[in-house]
DNA sequence: TTTTTAATCTATTGATTTAGTAGACTTTTA
DNA sequence: TAAAAGTCTACTAAATCAATAGATTAAAAA
């Protein structure tokens, strides 16, 4: 399961995709639009400006704005910048990998397989999913 | 991510499905082999007696063993039962549906699409996961 | 019937992660 | 120079994770 974090951030991103090249967005604005506790959007937008998907200005008329074309952040970025591993296990972890104690040979561990085809597929889905697309979806629901 | 439990809980059954209709397996067998804390695999173990998929004789020659076919016990069930909801999130989970506070109108919800074709992917595969294969798919590992 | 074996049940615990909050500080603009 | 708005440091409550301890119960064998 995503963490609350996780969420947060995505939905903020696709709150800045939507006002995207429309300048800075304070955090109070996306915070009560989004429903995300100020103090901790504060937080994971800093982060996401380090990761250098969002940019910032301070002072009046400052606030938060996406550098990268909404087409060119996906939900695969998000999630392991915010959560960590895509993958179910650390010893199938393309960004994460960690050696697993208890199989003594990863070689013959019979889980890896399926494991491994979850993670391809799953990272498949999240790399398709750009923020372009969610926002595109979202005017497309919102006319239904 | 899994937890370390899940982990432990297939590992268990993997080895108890090598050893199916041989009898029952002492709890500190399995631990010994599979490296699994004695005290926290007894827990685990119950768990999956009281799910139906293991029964235990107590006493002298006692022990767990599997009472469904090792081709009917598949990964997506030992996940679901040991650590919830596969879904990413809460409001995209077929067992475990919880609403979603943040997204005010989920048919609007632009990233739930995306969700959801990742947990009926990730459950496809989970649900073909059954614990024959794995163990077949062992054998033929370890003669390489 | 008693002893031994092995699972069961209750309960507690330490570590880590999650989901925040508080408040002082810095930068920018009007 | 005052107001606006992000930045940084530190702290905390609650939940979850990963176990451990010890007494109890049931079954089999001696």
């Amino acid at each position: 399961m995503l963490s609350k974090k996780c969420k947060y951030a995505i939905h903020a991103l696709i709150y800045l995709a939507e006002k995207y090249e429309q300048g800075p967005v304070q955090i109070k604005v996306i915070s009560e639009k989004q429903h995300i506790p100020k103090k901790f959007l504060e937080a994971i937008l800093l982060e996401l400006r380090h990761a250098k998907i969002l940019e910032s200005k301070k002072g009046k008329g400052g606030g938060y704005f996406l550098i990268k074309k909404p087409s060119e952040v996906n939900l695969m970025q998000v999630m392991r910048l915010v959560d960590g591993p895509i993958a179910l296990l650390p010893c199938v972890s393309l960004n994460y990998y960690e050696h697993c104690d208890e199989c003594r040979n990863e070689k013959t561990c019979g889980i890896r397989d399926s494991l491994i085809a979850v993670r391809d597929e799953t990272l498949r889905i999240l790399e398709q999913s750009t923020l372009a697309k969610i926002v595109k979806r979202e005017k497309q629901l919102v006319l239904k």
